[in-house]
DNA sequence: AAAAAATACGCAAATCATTTGCGAGTACTT
DNA sequence: AAGTACTCGCAAATGATTTGCGTATTTTTT
């Protein structure tokens, strides 16, 4: 099945990956279609075997769930465009606290930081 | 000039709002292209007048840009859909955390909490 | 093991928010 | 008033993702 190639992908790759990422990764190997990298991917989703993000490019991003790990907040660099995690912030925390507070039961949450890293701040001074 | 009309609606909602809803909106006033929307935001969004987020449903959000509010991050109902402002995280501090600990250069941020607010939790049990 | 039922997949077309080319209208400059 | 620049409407394009449908492959049933 197909689907263990796409799930060998996303289980190789330390960050997350956009469904073309995937797509190319795997045409390496097999023969796939576009399509059935979309519909694994929701299947995966689903699931809750793979988490999927839609950052401000409007591309979603996937990769696998892990259900104690902050690894899924980014810093986005506009220069590099790379995508570094960050753990500065406990999420966790963060939703027991808002729930205390305010009463919202959160059930899933995005962040996004967007800015310039220390690599591409170091090479513009240049 | 249509601006104008844009900036109107977008200073008289609390919340933000997509295209769409402001060409709603000043449809009811003047007659414009949803073309012309979208390039006016755009254009506002340059000028640093407008922030535009794109949430998870992958459409673009837009609200008068405010220096120093946290009012751009929400929790975001799954029932209702409503947004609701949250000021439970001092996003500033944090930006400046993130400076100092990774060296990363955070010109923007996004947050998106999704969850079932108080309302919606209430409906639910009855 | 063959038939039947269910699932996976490829392909092409559809979707939907947003963008863009272009031509016409309006405003601003000299 | 002529010339230049910007604003806008309209229609078509874009690009990530979804969907319908027919075929192939797998799984279940007998």
């Amino acid at each position: 099945m197909k689907k263990d190639f796409i799930f060998d992908v996303l289980k190789n790759t330390p960050n997350s990956l956009t469904a073309e990422e995937i797509y190319n990764d795997v045409s390496q190997k097999v023969k796939i279609n576009l399509s059935t990298v979309y519909r694994t991917l929701n299947n995966l989703v689903e699931k809750e075997i793979v988490t999927k993000v839609v950052r401000q490019d409007k591309i979603a991003y996937y990769e696998l769930a892990d259900e104690n790990s902050n690894n899924k907040y980014y810093m986005i660099c506009d220069v590099c465009n790379n995508a570094f995690p960050t753990d500065i912030l406990d999420v966790n925390k963060l939703t027991r606290k808002i729930k205390r507070e305010t009463g919202f039961n959160i059930t899933s949450q995005t962040l996004e930081f967007h800015g310039i890293c220390p690599e591409c701040t170091k090479k513009s001074k240049i």
